[in-house]
DNA sequence: TGTACATCAGTGAACGCGCGTTCACTGATGTAC
DNA sequence: TGTACATCAGTGAACGCGCGTTCACTGATGTAC
């Protein structure tokens, strides 16, 4: 038993499967994250693998659950410090969710924009864990709102960003380019002064 | 030459395969192409496809285009409805793209919405396909909107529509139940009465 | 009009490759005495 | 403290399967004379 550390060698190895499946499954897709590929990035062989996770589908369950974690914890620290620097909630929420590096670097992003297209083909199993996913970006949205804003406002602001955000990754640089004004253009919609 | 078909027989075939190429893409994204059951959808066997197609990713291409063109027509005929019937050109599009049918049938559907999330991963040639069906979604919002609506009103419109529609898939039944306030609240963000 | 030949579209077997999965084995770590 | 053994995590070869692609061949359609 290693004292310097509280995680076994086996707990170790399960984090770092689930973190190179969180990051490929939000660069590549769900078609993207290879066991082999996993299992090389987290500096293993790809036999090892079924001592971790049941099967591929086992593994992309807890991998978007864990990518989900992951992201969720960034935005809110971002968003955190937006608002300590004097942003309202919808500002915050809209310049951490828009922001320049979360267009560029998907991987440590949004499961949501990562996987919004491909989740409704995906079986009973993934699809409920996607669901969960939009259901936890909606309240997000709904919790920067006010408390009197009806449900489907919270719906549209969180579809507004899922779906700018895919589109300035599809632009490239011309999508990059449209997302000052974009920003400016959402918080003016929903923020109440 | 057969003269009650101006269609060759293999232009036919040429057409079964793009069609059934278009429904597959959008009901099971890129990797939902097969060239084996595209083939067999069209009533040919795998062999032949090679004398249609340079390769599965040229298929892939011409299948977003052609797919493209069919949703763009089928919109264009429902707005185009719509509109006859008293609707200002924002509900119009809203209530076309937001349709309860759009949502329970992609195959048939908006290409943007079916792949967004999928397009920035492609190669070159599909990115650049997918670059213009995205302007080309844009394009279709800023001639709803009125004439010195700024772009990313544009851009962000078309955002709405397209993370609404993934989202309402995503979440099924519960999704389908939020669509007609969330029409109206879009359509009540976007006519300028 | 009829026959022989050329072309064209499609068939179906086969190949190579990548990928998920299995499994016998190895080397390291921890435990018993 | 040292030795013998058990357990544990990971290795790497192998298997089956699906899929994109190739290719020799077939049957139908069109053309030449």
């Amino acid at each position: 038993m290693n004292a310097d550390s509280k995680q076994s060698r086996r707990e170790q190895s399960h984090a770092r499967i689930l973190e190179a499946a969180g990051r490929a499954l939000r660069r590549q897709g769900y078609a993207g994250v290879g066991v082999a590929e996993v299992m090389k990035e987290a500096g293993l062989t790809h036999g090892g693998f079924y001592a971790h996770f049941k099967s591929r589908d086992a593994l992309l369950a807890a991998a978007i659950e864990h990518a989900a974690a992951d992201s969720a914890a960034s935005l809110t620290r971002r968003i955190a410090t937006l608002q300590e620097a004097g942003a309202s909630p919808v500002r915050a929420l809209v310049e951490a969710y828009l922001a320049d590096l979360h267009v560029s670097r998907p991987e440590r992003g949004c499961v949501v924009a990562a996987l919004g297209s491909e989740m409704p083909r995906q079986n009973e199993e993934l699809l409920e864990v996607s669901r969960r996913r939009v259901a936890a970006l909606v309240e997000r949205a709904r919790s920067a709102l006010s408390a009197d804003a009806p449900p489907e406002r919270a719906f549209l602001l969180a579809s507004s960003l899922v779906g700018a955000l895919q589109m300035a990754r599809s632009l490239g640089t011309e999508g990059q380019a449209l997302l000052p004004a974009t920003r400016a253009a959402l918080i003016a919609q929903y923020d109440t002064i």
